[in-house]
DNA sequence: AACGCGTGGGT
DNA sequence: TACCCAAGCGT
C-alpha cells in the first residue's frame, strides 16, 4: 500500500466527514449506551428504518439499568416491526449480564464488549472506537466495499478477499487520535457516496487515491454474488375477533392440530422464526408457484381450527361473517402469499377450553405486545376496505 | 463455512 | 417489477 498517501487519504476523508456527516440522533446525543443500541439496530438495517425505533427505545429504556429491569416481552414489543428479533433478545440478555455480572457498568474496552451476546467483531469495534476512543477498526459491509475499491481494480482479486484481510487493512488506516470519527467517516462514505449499486465517484473526496474509481470499475467491486430466487409460499392466517379483541397465540405456542396428511408435505420448520413474538393462528407453509390451490387448504385449516381449537359449532361458524383479504410479505428468501381470514365472534362469546390447555388469548392491545409484521399486516387488512 | 434470521427502500 | 442489499451475529 505504498502506492498511495495514507495521511492525505485520512485528512481528506475526515475533512469531508466534518462537512457532510448526517445529523443522526445517536450522533447528536452521544452516549456509550445509545451507541450500543444504535449499533445493534443498524445491523443489516437501514438508517431510515432505525431512527424512529432508536428514539422510541431510548425514551422507553433510557439506560442499561432500565433495559435490564424491563421484561424481554417489553423489549421485543418496542422492537416489533424492525426485524431480526434475536438482536433484541440478545440486547436484553446482555443488559441483564451487565447489571448482574458487571455491577451495572457498561464494558470499557472492545474485548469486554465482545463478550456480550449480539456484539461481534464489527459492533465491538464500532462501540469501542466511537464511544470509548479506542483505536480499533470497525469494518462493516460499507467499509469492506470502500476498502476493496481503494485497493483493487480487479473484481476477481477483490472477490477473493477474506473478511479478516479487510479487517486488517481497515486496522492499518484507523486514525489513532480519532478512531471513531475515522470509522464513521469510512462507513458514511460507503453509505452515501461509495454505494454498492450506485457509486457517485464524482462526489468522492478521495477519488484520487482509489484504484477502482480511477479505473472506472467501482461498480464491479466487490463482485455481487448471485442469489437464488425467492421461494413462493402459500399461507393462511386467522384473525378471530371478539369485540375489540383479537385472538393471539403466545410466543412458545407450538401448533399441534390434527392436520390432514398432505399438509405435512412441504412444511417449513419455522421454529427459529419470530422467536419471542405473539402470533396469529397460521397454517403451515406450502411451497408452490401459484396460490390458486390454497383456498381449499385454507378452508381445511380454518375449519379445523374453529372446530378443534375454539370448539365452535357449525352454526356459530356459519354466523361468524367470514371475510378474506390477501397480501404478500417477504421474509428473507421466502415470498409469502398470504390469505388472511377474519372471523367475528359475538361480544359475549366465551371460550370453552376446560378440557385442554389454553392455546391462545384474546388481547385488546396487540400493539403493546411483541408481534411481527406478518401479524400487523394481517390485522391492518381489515381496517381499510382491503377485503 | 454456510446458513438462518425480517423488513423496507432504492434501482 | 423483481430483484438487490442494508452500521452482522450465532451456530
Amino acid at each position: 500500500m505504498d502506492h498511495f498517501n495514507a495521511k492525505s487519504l485520512q485528512e481528506n476523508l475526515l475533512e469531508w466527514f466534518e462537512a457532510n456527516a448526517r445529523p443522526l440522533p445517536w450522533r447528536n446525543r452521544p452516549s456509550l449506551y445509545g451507541t450500543w443500541v444504535s449499533e445493534i439496530m443498524l445491523q443489516q438495517t437501514t438508517v431510515a428504518a432505525v431512527i424512529p425505533y432508536w428514539e422510541k427505545f431510548m425514551h422507553q429504556f433510557p439506560n442499561v439499568h432500565a433495559l435490564a429491569g424491563a421484561s424481554e416481552a417489553e423489549v421485543l414489543a418496542s422492537w416489533s416491526g424492525l426485524g431480526y428479533y434475536r438482536r433484541a433478545r440478545n440486547l436484553h440478555k446482555a443488559a441483564r449480564m451487565v447489571q448482574e455480572d458487571m455491577g451495572g457498568k457498561l464494558p470499557t474496552s472492545r474485548r469486554q464488549w465482545q463478550t456480550l451476546p449480539g456484539v461481534g467483531a464489527y459492533a465491538s469495534g464500532a462501540i469501542a472506537s466511537i464511544a470509548l476512543g479506542e483505536a480499533v477498526p470497525a469494518v462493516d459491509a460499507n467499509a469492506r466495499r470502500v476498502l476493496s475499491r481503494w485497493f483493487f481494480d480487479d473484481p476477481i482479486m477483490a472477490g477473493n478477499l477474506r473478511p479478516a484481510q479487510l479487517e486488517k487493512m481497515g486496522g492499518q488506516l484507523v486514525v489513532p487520535q480519532q478512531p471513531g470519527k475515522w470509522n464513521e467517516a469510512v462507513m458514511e462514505l460507503g453509505a452515501t457516496v461509495c454505494r454498492a449499486a450506485a457509486a457517485s465517484c464524482e462526489k468522492c473526496p478521495v477519488l484520487d487515491q482509489c484504484k477502482a474509481g480511477l479505473a472506472g470499475v467501482a461498480l464491479q467491486i466487490p463482485p455481487s454474488k448471485k442469489s437464488e430466487p425467492a421461494m413462493v409460499i402459500a399461507l393462511a392466517t386467522l384473525v378471530v375477533r371478539r369485540g375489540d379483541q383479537v385472538l393471539l397465540l403466545p410466543p412458545d405456542h407450538k401448533e399441534a392440530l390434527p392436520l390432514a396428511g398432505s399438509w405435512a408435505l412441504g412444511r417449513k420448520d419455522t421454529s427459529g422464526l419470530h422467536q419471542g413474538l405473539w402470533n396469529l393462528p397460521a397454517s403451515p407453509w406450502y411451497a408452490g408457484n401459484n396460490s390458486t390451490g390454497s383456498a381449499l387448504e385454507d378452508g381445511e385449516f380454518i375449519l379445523t381450527w374453529l372446530e378443534k381449537r375454539l370448539h365452535l359449532s357449525k352454526t356459530e361458524i356459519a354466523c361468524s361473517r367470514l371475510r378474506m383479504a390477501s397480501f404478500t410479505h417477504s421474509i428473507t428468501k421466502y415470498h409469502l402469499e398470504i390469505r388472511t381470514w377474519e372471523v367475528l365472534l359475538s361480544n359475549d362469546w366465551s371460550w370453552d377450553n376446560s378440557d385442554q390447555p389454553m392455546c391462545g388469548q384474546f388481547m385488546s392491545l396487540p400493539h403493546l405486545l411483541p408481534v411481527s409484521k406478518l401479524v400487523t399486516k394481517s390485522l391492518e387488512m381489515f381496517n381499510q376496505g382491503n377485503v
